[in-house]
Parts: C-alpha cells; structure tokens; sequence
RNA sequence: GGGCGUUUAGCUCAGUUGGUUAGAGCAUCUGCCUUACAAGCAGAGGGUCGUAGGUUCGAGUCCUUCAACGCCCA
C-alpha cells in the first residue's frame, strides 16, 4: 500500500490505458447473465480532424458508460467511422486535389479508403489517449462488408415493404456536388440580391401587360405561367390572357392560386419549373409543362437559347442587361433574402427531375411523432427539435446520390420493359455494376444495367443499430432492439436522430433505442461553434491532453450541464488539474494511515464523528447515483466533489488526533478513523472513477485492490450507502464539530496567527453546540487549545467573536500574546 | 414569422416539488511555509436573481407582459 512519489500523468495513464487493453476490462460478454446496456454511439464522420467539442460530446457519454458498468450492467459500447458518402468525398477532394466525377469511380474510391484508413487511425487514438472504455472488437467502419451488407439489406426491406421507391421526381439538387440532395442537407443563409421587376406583355398584342417580380430572372426560359391572388382586382381583367416571355418568346397563360402573395412586390409572380419549393407545388397542382432551364452542371440549358451554356449567375446578369436593353426591366431593387444552399457546398440548391430513390416519411409523420413522444429525451426538452422537424418536412428522404464513395443500390434497371430487379438477399453486399443477374424477371431481357448511384451517408449511418445487433446476419445479437442509449449532439437530431427512427420504424416497428442523450457544443464564443475551417480551434485535443492530461481534459466536459454548449476557456482546465493533483495528495495521507489496515468493516465505525462523515458521504452516494441515471453527470460531479473536498478540509484535520497519535486513545476510536478513512477513501475513488479513471485506478491498485480482489476499479461495484450502524445524532457532531473549528479558524486568520497556533482557551455556550463534547479530543487537537469551557454562560478570559448568532470567547496561548505585542 | 433555450456576484455557472440571512469555482483583497497538498490552506469583500405586473402568509423558483442574447425551423 503506497503512492510514490509525485503522480505522472503522461506515463500514468498511458499505463493504465495499456493494462485496461490487455485485461479486457471492458469487452462486452456476450455470456454474462447482466442486463445489457448498449450505446449505439455515433460513428464520427471521417472527414477532417476530431476537435475539442468531439471530446466533450463523446466523453460525456463514455462518463455514462463507465457508470453502467459498475451499476452492474453488461456495457456494450462500440465505436464506429462513418466513412462512406459526400462528406467523406468532399474530404478527400480538398486535402487530395481531386475531382471525383473527373476520375475514374474505382481510382477515387481508392483513393477515399487510403484516406480514411489514416485518418481512422488517427482518430482510434485520440478516443483510446482519452480512456475511452469502448470494446474496440465491436468497431465498424460504415463503407465495410458487413455495414455494405446490412445497408443493402435495409434498403432491400423497405423496397419490399414499399416505402422505398424509384421516380423521377422534382428534388432538389446541388450543382457543386452534382447530386441529388436531401431536406436535412438544407442550410439557410442571408444572401445580397435583386429583386427585378419585369415586365410581360400580351400575346395577342393588345398593349396589355403585367409586371412581375423575380430574384430569378435566369430562370425565365422556364417560365411556366403566372400568377395572381384571386382576390387581387388590379388583374382581375387579365387573369386566362396569354403572355409572351420577353427574350424567350414562349407563350404563357396567367392564372390564379392563394398561394400568390398580394403584398409580394407587384403582386404577380412567375412560376418556373423549378425555381423553389411553391413552384413544384404549383406544377403537381396546376399541371404544368416541365421545362428546365439548369442543367446537373449548374449551366443554363438550351432552352436559354442564346444564354445557353453560361453559369447560372453569368446568365441572370446576362439577361438583366439584356431586359434593360429591350426596355422590359422596370426596376431593381437590391434586397436581402434567405436562401437554402446545401451544407456542404454552401452553394445554393436548384430543383431538377432525374430519377431518384425515396424513402417515404411524409406519410409517417404522425407515427414518427408518436415515437418521438415514446423516447426518453435527456434533457427532455430537445425534443421539441425532433417534433418541429417532424412537423415541417415538405419531403419524402431522397436516399440516393450520384457519387461514387458509398454502398451502391442491390439494382439493377431493364432497358427493355423498364423493370427494376433487385438483389437477392443472399448475395449481399453486391456492386451491380461488377455483377449482374442473368435476366429480367419481369420480361427475361438480358439488358440489364446496374444502377450507378450510391447511397446518401444518413442512409447507411442510419442503421448502426442495425449493424451493433448484425442484424439479419448469421451471428445476429439477440435482443438488442432497441438498444439502450444514443448519445449525441443537438446539431445532428433532425438527421443522425430522425433517420434513424425512420429505419427502426420500417424495420422494427421499434425505436431504436430506449434513451437519447444529448450533448451540446463547445462555442469559441458568443454563438460560434468551434471548428478548424474556421481556424479557431486553437489547441488541438492531442495537445490538450498533452499539457493536461486526460483525466483533466475528461473532468473538464462533465462540468457543463447536460445539452448545454459552453465556451473554450484555457483557463477551466487548470482549474480542473486541481481535483487531480488534491485526490492524489488526499490518498498519498490515507496511505500513510492505512499501512497494515487491513479489516474494513463498517461496524468498526464507532466514533460519532466518523459516522457523521459517513452519513454525509452516503447523502451524497445516493445523489451521485440518482443523478447519473438520469444521464446529469455534472450535477452528480458537483455533489462528489463537494464531498470530497468536505472531507479533506474538515474530517482530515479533525481526525489527524486519532491517527498521528495512536498510544493516546484506545485501539476503538483509531480503528473507528481508520475504518472511516478506509471505506470514504474507496467510496470517493468509485464515485469519481467514471470522470476521471486513471488516477482513481492508479488509487485502487496501489490502496485497495488486495483487499477487494477485482482485477479494476472500473470493474467494481457502483458504491452503495454504507449501512451497518446507527447513525442518530452523529450528522449533528459532525456539523458542530466543522463549524466550531470555522469560528477558531477564523479567529486565527483575523488575528494573522497560523492554524496551527496553540490556543490557551475556548469558551463557548452549551446551546450552540449540544453535541460537540463527543467530538472534544479531536476538536481540542484540530484548534490547538489547551483547555475547552462549554457552560450556560461565556467565562470572563479572552476575545469575544461572533459568527452567524454564535458567540464564543477565545484566549491565545500566553506566548502568543507576547508575540503579537 | 413560429418554436426552444438562456438571463442569478467582475467572469463561468449551481439553485429539483415555492419555505431561515440566495450558493460554488475563478478573479480581487487580507493572512498563513499547518507532521497529504504553497500547483496548498484559512478568511474577507462583492448580488434589490433581465423588466413590469400578478398568485401566495411567503417567489430566484409558479402565471402573464415586455426586452436582450443564442439556437432550431420557415
């Protein structure tokens, strides 16, 4: 039993890291009669670097696992990538240089593995430098067979179940990333524009005209009709006239719908297909002609006749000089507008009609709510993100993209009778574009094409779940839908969240899992997240951990309240160092005490200071837990560490008499400290050891581990409140004893003597402190008083001092008086 | 425009179902080398709890109004 020396963090918890590994303390047993506690932890995206809000969010959910562990729960914990898909791609075209649709599928596939190998590496590190206690046997990456195999069976379900389908459809899609995206994919932004007035003139060439405005003016070669409110008596005269598009020529009718905002500019509005959202309402509605205008590339298409080939914005400039030119431009205003652009681009999103694939949510909405309602939110207020997302989706989930790093459809297409023929489950994961089926079933055609889209990243992260129960493989995990606890961020609720309740749904008729935990974000500051395309991530979390080291880092992210965002301090991880550096300090002095004890039973706790403390320290056992399982592991942290620094300021000093001085009191009331130091010391240590777990279990092996006989703290049982005794009357001498020695400490300082001054006298009055004479050797030790008057009245010696309503008369020791002279 | 959250000491935040004189850490100031710890310890000062009303014997806490900030969605 010893603790040498000074604690050595950076050898220390790498030590410790290693010896976990190798004991497989924390592998999930798959035999263990234990209930199961799963955490479907978000697999990050492989793109770019982790930064210090990744550990907050993550550690903050592994303090959650570690806690399950020792509350006797058989932890399945597994760590994923998420590697597949656009922002994989998007990655490795910025840090490469390349271009995916300007090189062959195969070679940029190639590329984008080599990729996330390295940085998959990189980021197992980072997790395992954190003393992370995931089974890494159980990791995945989200582009590997069984996750390519378990996506294609997914989609294959649904297809069959009907909720996937094919169509050519308006969607809404990025120019950029030439693809198709989704709703969840949409982020608004402010941009400068012009809001131009243009004017329309009749077909007939009567002289009549109207005046509409557009953002849009590019987009008049797709100029559709247009439209007025039909209530709007400034065109009631020309609403069914026919129109012709200024430079275009085209002819278009006016019509009518609610939908046209009287207030809106002139009142009349031109509708393309497609220049937003309300426009393909008003095509499916008024069935109107397609006409498109923009091509995949982001280039206006022949229907722009002479604009053809120019980008979009060369083409709006074109055509507002030209309106000018031909006098049909009345006015441009310049406004601010809210745009959607795709979130990672930052480019705006047009409508187009190819063919894609759909999951169908907009008629699961109401389903969706209710599972939603069904879920545990912690805290349970981010639930109204998911239920407002919920209510506002204008679109069913567009699942395929046309990009080549990512788990491809089981399909093929018959260019004969136009069938789609799916893969057999067996034969999972397949490319249809290496192999194919030997013909149609629906026509017996060998004309078969495989389908060259690739699945959205949400499509297959979605199914993690899935993946952590094998599901539909040979060795699926029974009994794992649905799983425990998802934790993660709020940014990723209407996406990671959303998508994956969908899934479960369609598969399961299940949530996916019981509790949601949610965490915030680390801000730089005022409302800016911390990112490193931003250049403000200043320290990277391997050179935190470097100057601080990982419990410090680990005790930092549990000191923010469950799903709130904090702001990047330098200065709160020195403050954190301070828990480490005491605990180690505190446990060094129990050691000392604690050379040959070596018999921890409660029912030596005699003395009723000693079971004082341990009626505190059971208050706060029970808090502890009672807060952890309600996932607020920062309001269980401040009860501990209240404690414990309760412990060393007031139950250390005042039980030093009994261990410094052994031969003065009988072996009852040294073992009844002992016993108390013993059992507090280890409770402190299990309470902290899901924040901060290396060097509590640095503590254990070197105090504890003999006497319990568990290979690791972390595999030891979450303390119970330590029964055993009656504890009546013993929290009243606890709580007199503190805070007479609060009065004698004060008095010290306000007089400028040490603590450790001797005192001639105390005086004090029997009503403030009924219970404190069985407290009265330690107390007479702590204050360093050479004689202790309780009665009715105060004696006539000494300085009186007063202190919240106690009136006490305290006489320095006569060489002190001298001194102070 | 709709929703959610926040507003408590100079700063960062606790304060659970209403109940003594509203707490902690940091910072500031004053002391103390005390047989675990000076990267420590002891102590002090500092708040009309965003605003205006209301309910109540009693409101930081419940209700209403407004404001500021942040986030989400249109």
């Amino acid at each position: 039993m010893s603790l040498e020396g000074k604690y050595n963090p950076r050898e220390q918890e790498k030590k410790w890291q290693d010896f976990w590994q190798e004991k497989g303390v924390f592998a999930f047993d798959p035999d263990s009669k234990k209930p199961i506690y799963s955490i479907d932890t978000p697999p990050p995206t492989v793109s770019g670097a982790l930064h210090i809000g990744h550990v907050y969010s993550y550690t903050q959910a592994e303090i959650i696992a570690r806690y399950q562990r020792m509350s006797g729960k058989n932890v399945f914990y597994p760590f994923g990538f998420d590697d597949n898909g656009l922002p994989t791609e998007k990655f490795v075209e910025k840090e490469r240089g390349v271009r995916g649709h300007e090189m062959g599928r195969s070679e940029f596939n190639q590329i984008c593995k080599d990729t996330v190998a390295e940085t998959e590496a990189r980021f197992k590190a980072l997790w395992i430098s954190l003393g992370f206690s995931a089974d890494w046997g159980l990791t995945y990456s989200s582009i590997d067979e069984k996750c390519q195999r378990i996506s294609q069976r997914s989609f294959l379900d649904l297809y069959k179940k009907g909720i996937v389908y094919y169509k050519e459809e308006p969607h809404m899609w990025c120019c950029d990333a030439r693809t198709a995206i989704a709703q969840a994919e949409l982020e608004a932004t402010e941009k400068e524009s012009f809001f131009h007035d243009v004017r329309f003139d009749a077909a007939d060439g009567s002289g009549a005209s109207i005046v509409i405005g557009t953002t849009r003016p590019e987009l008049m070669p797709a100029c559709a009709c247009i439209f007025v409110h039909p209530e709007d008596e400034r065109y009631t005269h020309l609403v069914g006239k026919t129109m012709k598009v200024p430079l275009f020529g085209h002819t278009i009718s006016i019509l009518t719908d609610e939908k046209a905002d009287k207030e809106k500019g002139t009142g009349a509005v031109m509708c393309c297909t497609f220049g937003d959202k309300t426009d393909v309402e008003w095509y499916k509605k008024h069935n109107l002609p397609l006409k498109m205008a923009i091509t995949r590339e982001g280039k206006m298409s022949e229907l722009a006749q002479e604009f053809s080939g120019l980008k979009i914005r060369e083409a709006r400039e074109a055509i507002v000089k030209k309106l000018g030119d031909t006098g049909h431009l009345l006015a441009s205003k310049p406004i601010v507008h809210t745009v959607n652009v795709y979130e990672r681009s930052g480019k705006e999103v047009e409508f187009l009609v190819t063919p894609q694939w759909f999951i169908n949510v907009i008629d699961y909405k109401a389903e969706l709510l209710r599972l939603g309602d069904e879920l545990n939110w912690y805290p349970a207020f981010m639930k109204q993100r998911f239920t407002h997302w919920v209510e506002n989706l204008n679109w069913d989930w567009c699942i395929s993209r046309q990009r080549f790093f990512g788990v491809p459809f089981p399909v093929w297409h018959c260019e004969d009778c136009k069938g789609i023929v799916v893969a057999s489950s067996e034969s999972l994961p397949v490319d249809p574009l290496n192999t194919k089926p030997d013909n149609c079933p629906h026509c017996q055609s060998k004309n078969l094409t495989g389908d060259r889209n690739v699945m959205d990243t949400w499509a297959t992260s979605s199914v993690t779940p899935q993946i952590n129960a094998q599901w539909g493989e040979a060795n699926q995990r029974p009994n794992f839908m649905p799983m425990g606890m998802r934790p993660q961020a709020h940014d990723i609720i209407r996406t990671w969240a959303f998508y994956t309740m969908v899934k479960a749904y369609h598969h399961h008729g299940t949530l996916p899992w019981k509790d949601i935990m949610i965490s915030g974000h680390v801000l730089y500051k005022k409302g800016q997240k911390i990112s490193k395309s931003k250049g403000n991530s200043k320290s990277g979390p391997e050179e935190l951990i470097e100057t601080y080291s990982a419990d410090v880092i680990r005790y930092w992210t549990a000191g923010a309240r469950l799903g709130t965002d904090c702001y990047f301090e330098e200065q709160e991880f020195k403050i954190a160092s301070r828990l480490v550096t005491k605990l180690y300090n505190a446990s060094r002095f129990c050691a000392m005490h604690l050379k040959d004890f070596k018999s921890p039973d409660s029912l030596n706790i005699t003395f009723d200071l000693d079971k004082g403390l341990i009626f505190k320290l059971n208050s706060c056992i029970q808090k502890a837990d009672e807060y952890l399982s309600k996932y607020e592991y920062s309001l269980a942290l401040s009860e501990i560490e209240s404690f414990f620094w309760d412990f060393c300021d007031n139950y250390l000093e005042l039980s030093k008499h009994r261990l410094y001085n052994p031969e003065i009191h009988n072996d009852k009331q040294g073992l009844s400290a002992k016993t108390t130091l013993y059992l507090s010391l280890n409770t402190i240590i299990k309470l902290l050891a899901p924040f901060v777990p290396h060097i509590t279990e640095e503590i254990y092996q070197a105090l504890f581990c003999d006497q319990e006989k568990v290979v690791s703290l972390h595999l030891t049982d979450y303390p119970k409140p330590i029964l055993g005794f009656e504890t009546k009357d013993s929290a009243q001498v606890y709580e007199e004893s503190c805070r007479f020695v609060a009065v004698v400490r004060r008095f010290k300082t306000e007089n400028r003597i040490s603590l450790n001054s001797p005192l001639e006298s105390i005086s004090y009055l029997l009503k403030d402190f009924p219970h404190l004479k069985q407290a009265k050797s330690d107390i007479v030790y702590t204050a360093h008083c050479q004689n202790l008057y309780a009665d009715e009245g105060l004696r006539e010696t000494g300085t009186l001092i007063c202190m919240d309503g106690i009136e006490m008369k305290i006489e320095m020791a006569k060489e002190i008086q001298a001194e102070s002279v």
